[in-house]
DNA sequence: GTAAATGTGGGGAAAAGTGGGGTAAAATCT
DNA sequence: AGATTTTACCCCACTTTTCCCCACATTTAC
């Protein structure tokens, strides 16, 4: 389980340090992956394997799908962490996630998320905007 | 069942001394989150699980609870107890609960409530100006 | 009153975060 | 194809943070 904020940055060689706390769970490893929201996923290997499998199996007739597919696969990257811990993040996932230099990131139970500081601090703010709407919401799974 | 009322204080490092009266139930790890209120929960690691579990079920598909879900982790935080019995409140927590100096430890039940003095005594004084609304919504409870 | 438990502070070793050099591999150009 | 530039990756070094341990003051229990 990934739990926990913490903020980093990413280096002039595109290199992130994994916080130490996740870096026993992935296991020297790990899938980068586009998420929803701007930001960027970490998952263990095994994860990755159920999600990739559940996706695979979209049926291929629907357009849509199709899309989603590439896109999912075309974004994700095997990633090592080299001595010090660290992940490259590649061009194309750092301009989805706009990422230049601070970073936020965050466990989120079964996954890692990324987030450029900028883009979560934006995010922040539009949330309390609609906190009154959003318990209403909860209550109907009774929490 | 976690009972009574305790002052403490944050030391420089961020340490927290859990009141002794606590220790035994938690048995040495504790989960520290969020709450409701501007304050911090410490649950049993077992009561977490029930929590967690609940929670990490939610659709990915709608946009508020997948913010739900990384606002509830990523303000989730397992404490080990020091030798003293002590935890590290980290970065995010303390400030969401507006944690500088002086403490307020609540037990509540299921939980401890940890609060910044000062949020917890304002609290107190906002709550009595509307006491009187308040005692005709607990009546619908039998209470 | 004495002993044990609790709360508080701080030193120091170890770990984590960050930056950068050097070499090898890959890509690009002529 | 060979030469040149770019990119990747391994390793080392330095700074900052974390955490483990000890010490002492204060409170509680007997």
């Amino acid at each position: 389980m990934f739990l926990g904020t913490y903020q980093n940055k990413i280096d002039d060689k595109n290199r992130m340090a994994v916080p130490a706390k996740f870096r026993d769970q992935l296991g020297g490893k790990c899938m980068l992956t586009k998420g929803f929201d701007e930001c960027l996923y970490i998952y263990t290997m095994e994860d990755f394997e159920v999600m990739a499998a559940k996706i695979a199996a979209l049926p291929q007739s629907d357009a849509d799908f199709r899309e989603f597919i590439r896109d999912f696969f075309g974004n994700s990257e095997i990633c090592e962490l080299d001595g010090q811990g660290r992940i490259k993040i590649p061009q194309n996932l750092r301009e989805y996630a706009h990422i230049t230099k601070d970073l936020v990131t965050t466990g989120a139970m079964n996954k890692v998320e990324i987030w450029s500081a900028e883009t979560r601090a934006d995010f922040d703010l539009a949330k309390k905007m609609k906190d009154g709407k959003f318990t209403d919401k909860l209550r109907e799974f009774s929490i």
